[in-house]
DNA sequence: CTTGACCTTCCTACGGTGGGAAGGTCCATC
DNA sequence: GATGGACCTTCCCACCGTAGGAAGGTCAAG
């Protein structure tokens, strides 16, 4: 199987497929005569694994130890539940603070007559609102979900 | 006013106030003679500003479009809430998408014992579930809130 | 005059994804 | 056996916003 027909199989693109081989996340594929990397059912299996998790917003690092979890029979699922908890109580501090950010602008341009004048409570706002940090514990790292 | 002292009036890094400078976000401050920057009331509003957009999660590049209508004092309050309301919308676009995420996580890790056995009804769901693609238009750009 | 706090520019990294160039390979068709 | 096109390879660049640090200049206080 070719990186495209594995790509197309797994739903993992193929440059995406090289980079997490890169990156560690898989391991080095096998490779032809000619060069190419070669990739067999559970190679397959692993990257939708892989897109599956990413699809669920874990992180490659999380990703990582999810897989070798996986990998490992005699895991306790208790690991496994921890990693998805944390994940879980991540995605929840960081939909609270999108939540309190839509929730102030909702208010904001209600109250925004929203025609030709120039007077504007959003823009007052702005320019005179208290700092309002929009969570107190800064996220530090992890941009996910980026272009 | 040093780069320093704006940047602790304003709450702006200095090393974000350079960056702001670079992509055109503000106006290239004044120099001293000795090439220090030089920063006044206004660029510090100016800052601040800036600041509690970007608290409210808005892009740079939807920074700049309001700060040009703050700018300008006829401006149809309409323009200011349109971009509020495109942004409170794309807001709640990204949390639907991981208020879907942790729900499939609570759901899982609640069928998860997670004690010592290696059985795992969250690793079997990535391992075989359906793609469960998060939501379906995918996000293209813009990845707020990164490290 | 030294020390230390500040400033300057420039380069690097992060996370994850995509775009594209330059060159090699494989297969089918002429 | 040549040719063309679909594929592969590696390598570099971009995005967004933020931070870290190196190498060197400046300023004020001791």
């Amino acid at each position: 199987m070719n990186i495209g027909q594995a790509a197309r199989a797994s739903g993992v693109s193929a440059k995406m497929i090289r980079y997490y081989e890169q990156i560690g996340l898989v391991r080095p594929a096998e490779r032809t005569d000619s060069n190419y990397r070669s990739f067999d059912e559970k190679n397959v299996n692993e990257l939708r694994f892989i897109k599956r998790a990413r699809n669920l917003g874990f992180s490659v690092e999380e990703i990582t130890n999810l897989l070798s979890l996986w990998r490992d029979r005699a895991r306790p699922s208790r690991e496994v539940k921890a990693i998805a908890e944390d994940h879980v109580a991540e995605l929840e501090g960081r939909i609270a603070e999108m939540q309190a950010m839509a929730d102030t602008l909702r208010h904001l341009s209600g109250c925004c007559a929203g025609d030709d004048r120039p007077d504007c409570p959003i823009l007052m706002d702005l320019a005179a609102g208290d700092p309002r940090p929009a969570g107190t514990g800064r996220r530090t790292a992890k941009g996910r979900f980026g272009g």
